[in-house]
DNA sequence: CTTTTATGCGAGACAGTCCTCGCATAACCG
DNA sequence: CGGTTATGCGAGGACTGTCTCGCATAAAAG
């Protein structure tokens, strides 16, 4: 058989521990989310979570574990969101659709700059659900059969559609564009777009 | 007065010194290709040039220069082809617009994954002319000019419009989809924005 | 209080990376 | 041929980053 079910040394136990591994995954989205996966540093984390590095990797064994958790974590909201838009009751119009994936793109505003940083950099989630990317491909496949459309497309059409969502994502990074310019195009590219893919065969 | 104008220690003066600069830029392609700039190390890049790692840094004496030349050479083969589009003599269609588009993105599928690693690298282009970032920007606000359209909006179209060019860029990586599928969907995307660019007020 | 468990801490082991330096070799020049 | 210059080489210095380990402290349990 394989280990007993003895207690992880790796969950908190007690309130303190649970606060601190709430700052340390705080500090961690800020610096996942300003550097990439392999230009952030334990150091850094630790020192931005008021917290010594022996504590960081008590509650987190390695690197890869503490991406996958904050990963996990934010994942988690955005493919609930996802699933909020596609279940709307009054059934989707592609307008509705393009608005509604904008809406999500900004309220996630303050967790945008991590997700996209980790989604192509080999972290996976922990749980065995396969790879943020897999699962959110599988969301958009689900968007487009709402909306109608022929479905031998909608795999090929997913993927592109997660690009277009990508590319959304890093469009603030442009300090350069005032910003309800930019939305405005944003809307406009994911409208086309839907649209096209319910009406062409 | 600044320093004065003695040969540069770093430029090959002889043809051997020339091919192994040659190598050495291939090899550099190659592994900035492949993982980011961070990832990417001098030393499997002298390893896959089948040089020593001292004979590397006699040519490029940091990697920032390095990359700065590789982005530099593939870069500047990306603008030209842009130009070349842009000034074709009969005015261009939205449609062959996006077909000259895919067009180069394909042409160019050797070192788009390294202009892709690169781009958002912070590596800055030795010449004085700013970034290749900016420069794309500038040539995808001449493609749009072009093509006709409202003028007040063709900085923030031209932002939209990088960002839908680098997502294009970035597709083949799904190896999961067939490739003209991709292609058929790239065309389209390219194009319904661009039609809508020159549409709309 | 005493015992046990959870948490906090940071010096330092270990590995990897960028880059230097001095010497060896090859190519060109008179 | 000898002298000069360009190029080839790789051990190792200096630094940084991940992760370990043993001990100190705090908190809960008995």
């Amino acid at each position: 058989m394989s280990s007993p079910p003895r207690s992880s040394p790796l969950a908190p136990k007690r309130q303190r521990g649970r606060d601190r591994v709430e700052a340390i995954l705080a500090a961690a989205t800020t610096v996942f989310g300003e550097k990439s996966y392999e230009a952030a540093t334990m150091t850094e984390i630790a020192a931005r979570a008021s917290t010594a590095i022996g504590s960081l990797y008590r509650f987190f064994p390695t690197k890869d574990v503490l991406a996958a958790a904050v990963l996990e974590r934010y994942g988690a909201r955005l493919l609930h969101a996802l699933d909020e838009l596609v279940d709307r009751d009054p059934p989707l119009s592609p307008r509705d659709a393009a608005q509604g994936l904008l809406d999500i793109i900004q309220r996630l505003r303050t967790e945008r700059s991590v997700v996209l940083s980790l989604l192509d950099s080999g972290v996976t989630l922990p749980d065995g659900t396969g790879t943020l990317r897999k699962a959110l491909i599988g969301r958009m496949s689900q968007l487009l059969a709402r909306l109608g459309g022929s479905p031998g497309l909608h795999d090929e059409r997913a993927v592109m559609l997660l690009h277009l969502v990508k590319a959304i994502f890093a469009l603030p990074q442009d300090h350069s564009v005032p910003r309800p310019a930019q939305d405005k195009e944003a809307v406009t590219v994911l409208r086309l777009y839907l649209e096209h893919a319910v009406a062409s065969p």
